[in-house]
DNA sequence: TGTTGGATGTTAAACGTTTTACATTATCTC
DNA sequence: GAGATAATGTAAAACGTTTAACATCCAACA
């Protein structure tokens, strides 16, 4: 059986193609009896209109893309999570565009939006992956595009994302107030903007404080379990120990925890531990992990909606939404024990 | 300035539009020159090629649709994660189809094939998401579709996934030869095949060791930290107290233990407690979780390379790919202490 | 009775490619 | 130099829709 297609059912129902795309697209341009009578023998062969076709036609491919360093990272799955669900709320699609953070992947996926293939697109990123000004693209022809969490640099997009810069303040004032002064620091990627901007928020805190950073307490990791674990390992063998320490995701934070465990550390006895994300495990591992919460799936639908709006055609009414975090005190951060050094 | 196409090339280039086109896909078709030439047009305006109209003609959409319970689950987005790796290795975009449990949704991923809009499913439910034989469809006439972890009914599908009989034997069998009789199972939804298959597992290895299931100790949940909570919550409230917990997820797991802490048992002191997946977090929590480990990311290759080939043409050698799993001993399951039921 | 206009249906031109079949030219063989 | 073959290019027909423009019919109205 050959492909069935607009024109088989047009035969069987007895009226022109165009009847059946208005019986389907527009009713109300055809009367009730030709509508049922087409819908009938649509439904008897069991017709999917030709979406490919359809886009083609119409120039709107129906999808967007969603271009993401990790959908196995626990914060990234939950905010894809919420810009599928509301993406398909509004009749859309999305594309996964997991990149593992390379950029010819950003930029194969960007693509994609240039080809008719996606409408749209979400990037969590910090990278523009198209060629801007020079003879190429001007920044006004760019496909839909929204930046999520991280920012690409290009303040005519709207993004959406926390305020990075008090979010570490916060997390670290939260360690100051309790007493800790030799405050270690695991950044992710410092490639990407939230990092850089945690990274100042941390320095204000403590120069606010009147704390010096301990540069030997400070790694340049990266977002996983795994950069969590060397990070650890490496803080855990310096002559000065930290007290405490802030890390930039939560998965970081459980993989210091489990090092510290393995090295007979207690946290938070011997050393406080700070996350960010706050992820759904963060509440369910022991101790319970004190975290700056962002709300992901609030980030999620806010991207999609913005991005859906754009393709309408309705200009954001601002640019920069920043979403609140929150400092979730939990039990792993504690007061410094002073009796610590001996 | 209108969207341009391959029309503009092919005048700013002076050649004609099927050139152009061979120029792209089929180098060798024309001369060096003018593939340069036409390299050249096309480089300097920044054309992109229509990848609606040239998947129209070609009827490949080059997407394929992932239709899973819930990316933010780490199990799932696992083998999501490999699915788009080994896709877009070979070329190939993933549509994301996250269903939460909803059929209504399946169905409505599935129909991208119908529609053009993908050329191929990988299925992880239970639930054939098309109405087969009774005049509709018939299952030879499916898209190329490959069943991933579950068994949606029909051996003529390709599927992949553990053999969830045995490892759930394997699983109570390692409880059981830790002297365990009290036994309590937390199951994921009982909706699922690998759900009904451990289930399954479970009974034959305890009847096998000739200990009877205490009805009381299996908690119908679903597999969710929070079905593992719930189910903890309700489990510690039977006079008789389970000495072990198996749990048909990690996520579960994770969410029994939080609440066996919280309580003040000691695991696996008080009470030991196995997962199922090993989730990147397993051996990073505390106690480092004992579970039966599945290989994610060679369910989520094997799914994308048969689909693909499956796509092209190709007949799998075998229908049932199963997967090895593997019991990974950890620190959350030990020796029954005789004594506890004091 | 002629005019207007709404309701319903159809024709045909797009949309931007790929690809078959054909045309032209160049190259080779004898 | 004839004929065959290879190399290169092109015209035009698809692919399956949507949609603007037009046609027809009929009721309503003056």
């Amino acid at each position: 059986m050959a492909k069935i297609g607009i024109k088989d059912i047009a035969a069987k129902a007895g009226v022109s193609i165009a009847t059946v795309s208005h019986a389907f697209r527009n009713p109300g341009r055809v009367s009730e009896q030709t509508r049922r009578k087409v819908l009938a023998a649509a439904d008897e062969v069991g017709y999917a209109p030709n979406r490919l076709a359809r886009s083609l036609r119409t120039a709107r491919s129906g999808c967007i893309v969603a271009i993401i360093p990790d959908v196995a990272d626990n914060h990234n799955s939950g905010i894809i999570k919420a810009i599928e669900k509301t993406a398909h709320a509004r009749g859309y699609s999305v594309l996964l565009g997991d990149t593992q953070g390379s950029p010819q992947r950003e930029r194969e996926f960007a693509a994609m939006a240039r080809s008719g293939q996606a409408d749209g697109i979400i990037l969590m990123s910090h990278r523009m992956p198209f060629r801007i000004g020079e003879g190429q693209l001007d920044i006004d022809e760019l496909p839909p595009l929204v930046n999520g969490c991280e920012f690409a640099g290009y303040d005519e997009l709207p993004m959406v994302g926390i305020d990075d810069f008090t979010a570490a303040v916060d997390a670290a004032n939260h360690l100051i107030d309790l007493g800790h002064k030799d405050i270690a620091l695991v950044t992710g990627d410092m490639a990407t903007t939230s990092s850089r901007r945690r990274l100042d928020g941390f320095s204000r805190a403590m120069a606010d404080a009147g704390i010096e950073i301990n540069d030997r307490l400070v790694v340049y990791g990266e977002y996983t379990l795994g950069g969590g674990e060397a990070a650890a390992r490496s803080l855990l063998m310096e002559k000065q120990r930290p007290s405490a320490i802030l890390c930039f995701s939560d998965e970081i934070a459980l993989g210091c925890m489990a090092v510290l465990r393995e090295r007979g550390f207690d946290v938070p006895g011997d050393i406080s531990v700070i996350g960010f994300d706050n992820i759904p495990f963060a509440r369910y591992v022991a101790p319970p992990l004190t975290t700056i919460a962002q709300p992901a799936a609030d980030i999620g639908t806010t991207c999609a909606a913005l991005l859906l709006d754009l393709i309408d055609g309705k200009r954001p009414d601002k640019m920069r939404h920043v979403m609140p975090h929150e400092l979730l005190v939990r039990e792993s951060t504690a007061p410094v024990f002073d009796g610590r050094r001996t």
